[in-house]
Order: C-alpha cells, then structure tokens, then sequence
DNA sequence: GTGGTCTAGACCACT
DNA sequence: GTGGTCTAGACCACA
C-alpha cells in the first residue's frame, strides 16, 4: 500500500493520513472500498496499532472515512457535501504561499503561470465528469 | 509588523518565521534591512524571547537573515544564488497536492486553472525586474 | 420497516433497538403486534442475525416486546405501567442538557421555547386519549 | 472541578467531555480560561495522561477549546460562529425522542409542555445579552 | 513546565 | 474477527 519513512519529520500517523488521503484523492481507493483492519496495517508497516487507530479516526474527523466497530473502516462518499469554504480558502492560501515562494527563488509572475499551466496539464487525464464546479 | 494567533496548529515559533519570510518575500523587508531585536519583538508578540530567538536562528539557518554580534540582525541579499532545484521541485510537489485536493473537492481542472489565475492576478504588482527567469 | 445507517457512531443493533421502540411510540407498531422474526429483519437489513438477535433480547429486557418460543416476538402492551420516576427524571435530565446547548450555541430562552413548542405542534396528530396525564 | 465515575457505562474520556462541556455551558469556564494540565488533570482524577488528552483533544475538535503546545490548553470563544445547523438538528432530533418517551410514558402533549415550560423557568436567571436569535 | 507521539500490552463490546 | 478504550511509561519539541 504505502511505506512509513521514521526518518522524516512528519509523524507516523500524519503520514498514514497523508498517504490514505492521496489513495483516495487518486482514485487508488474508492467509495465503500474497506481499508485494511487496524491490526493488519499495524502489522504490514510494523507500527503500533494504536498509532494506525489514531490515524484512521484523524481520517474520520476529516471525512474521508467512516468506520463501523466490528466490521472495518471504509472509504466515505463525499459527494454531495457542501463545499468547505473554509477548506477551500486554506487551499487558496497555500496556493499564494507557494507562488511567493516561486517568485522569491527568482521566477517572473508568467513564469509560474506556466509551470502551473504544466502541472495541470499533466493531470489532463483526469475526468471532470460529475464535478460540480 | 504580524500578529500570532496561539489557536493556529502551527508552533509559535513557526508562525514567526513564516511570518518574516513573507515580510521579506513580498518586499516589506529588503536586504540589509534591520530586524526588531529579540526582546523588541518578544515585548510587542508578548512571546517568551527564547522562541524569537529560536525563529530568528531558523531564519540564519535558511539564509534569510544574519546576525552581526552587538550590532542585531538583518535581512539577507538573496540575489546570484544558484536556483535551488531540490527546493523547486519540492513546491512543484506541494502546488501537485493543491490540485489533487482541489480536484477532489469538485473542482473541474479548468476552475481550478481558473483560480490560480485569479491569485496570480492579485499579485500582478508584483515586479518582474531582475528575476532570471 | 426502517434504515440501517452503517455510518453512523451509533452501533447498529442500539440502531434496531432505538428504531423498534420509535415505531412502537409512534404507533406505528401496536400491542401484541408480531415483529419480523430474526432471520426475515436480518435479510431485509442485510444485517448479521446475532445482531438482531441481541437487538430483540434488549428490546424484551426493557420491556417493550416479549417472546413466544416458536411463534415469535410481539410487542407488549404497556398500560397500566406504574411511570417509572427515574426514567422521567433522566429525561427531564437530557432535556435540560438539550436547553444549555441551545443556549450556548446563542439562542434565547423565548427562542428555545419556541422551537420546543414548534416540534410539540409537528405531534399535535398525537392522540391524548387515554393518557394518565 | 468533578468526577469520574468509573462504573458509568459512559467511557471516561467521554464523561470528561461532557463534564467540561458543561462547565463552558454554564459559564464556570470562560474563554481565554486555561485548562488543568493534561498531567494535573490526571493525577488529580487517578487517570492516564493520554486518557485526558484524548478528551481534551476531542473538546478541540468540537470546538470548546484551543492548546497552545508547551503553554496550555484553553477555552475557546464560539462568539461568532456561525451556528452550525447539522449540530441544530441534531439537538432537535434528540428533543423529539426525548417527547415521544414522554408521550408513551403517559404523558399528555399539553403535560408535556408544562413540563418544558418548567424547565425553562428554572432557568430564568440565564442572560439572553448577546444572543443572536 | 507544557502538549504530542509512540509503544506494548490488556480488556471490552459488537459483528 | 473488528474497532474502542485504557494503562504505564518513554521520548520529543516547544515556551
């Protein structure tokens, strides 16, 4: 599924949540797919289970999950939701945060327009069918 | 010069160096420009002088600031330094993530192209003299 | 008869449980009605028998169903209960957490009061026929 | 500040929830308040650190408080807040069983509103300044 | 000092 | 089997 990096930074279980997300932003997991049991990703990644618990209900806070004591946890259905403003302009501001940054290291405004331009390009795979916006 | 919101997730210390960078990047601080000292800045965020001091080493470490003994810190000049392509390819990484996010949202690629623009419109002040690229 | 919500906190045979006794207050389900047996609710909830099984079994202990061996599971009448004090206390009790919430989330007494009497009017098809008070 | 009562079929983690919810709600804890420690909190209810921090954590999550790592945690102010409708119905939602238990308890609809009333005079000598609704 | 993460291992309720 | 809670105790980063 995905590898645990002990060297970085980021904690355990914060890179459990980022790489389930990615799966499921991906594609790689879908809505209703089950997730591997607590104990059996504890086991594959050899990290404590309660550490895998704790990632998956950060999962469930976000929405991308929801869990059913006794039988597993699964991919949520985010169709339909309401758009997270809030999510939304923190995205936006991260966006900004990155383009400083780019313009800072050096890059013209139309410069980073084009990499952008690039990035999206290579995603034009992706279906926009059902999007809403 | 910023505030600190202690709600945020991010650490204090991380707040201020996010902070300076921006200052520096958007042009409110220019090389050689002088910073607050560290019991200056640490009265008027009421934050305790050892995380000034902290941020403020970070800030050195990155090569935004330096510090001259008895005299305070300043803004480092950034100009001529070879781009750094780990750190690029880094954002790219990071800008890839935005976008997942924000496909996933329901976003088509074609909004989200759309507002990229729009945030690099807001920032169409900004100046393209001298950047390399 | 009723949903099963797979996603929600609520596990799924207090789910049954509370459903059960819904339909019964409601009148949905009168004394001495016969309730599916175990094996017809589990295929039409797609859910496991030992669930409802245990679901029946609370429903019994609580007193709103009993059980026929090899006729099956009726609801039971219960007039002529003696009102249980510490049941109405623990209602009143949730009742006055429900009012602080509202409260706190910045309605006003008069405001509180009228959503009440709103949801008391959406039951005013409710018979007080034979009500003891 | 209160206890925990281990006998409670409520989780402790969950029963610190709700207790400090109640003090926020009742106005024994303000905004800006700080918090006992997690480590305080713990000796002083003979329970684990990481038993506190779990609820603390999930009073974070619903919003009631806020932590400043190596500072404390703290209440938050909701002043502001737009009021969250899903958690509106959802105290309706409880309102209602709350009436049908009543009714099929024996209760006449008008008792019943007598009963609501009474609980609202109760509590006359709340404030309704500063309430939005 | 503070909160945050993690482990090892136990016990429970639900499916 | 599943997830959920809890303990005891360790180590880390931040203020």
């Amino acid at each position: 599924m995905f590898q645990i990096d002990l060297k970085s930074r980021k904690s355990i279980y914060e890179q459990i949540v980022d790489n389930v997300k990615e799966l499921i932003m991906t594609g790689m997991l879908n809505a209703e797919d089950r997730l591997p049991s607590v104990r059996e990703l504890s086991k594959t990644l050899t990290v404590n289970p309660n550490t895998i618990q704790k990632a998956y209900r950060e999962l469930e806070y976000q929405g991308y999950l929801y869990t059913v004591a006794g039988l597993g946890t699964f991919v949520a259905s985010h169709t339909g939701l309401p758009v997270d403003d809030k999510k939304i302009s923190e995205i936006k501001g991260r966006l900004q945060e990155n383009i400083r940054e780019l313009f800072y290291l050096g890059y013209s405004l139309n410069k980073i327009k084009s990499i952008f331009d690039e990035l999206l390009e290579e995603r034009s795979d992706w279906n926009d069918k059902g999007k809403l916006y």
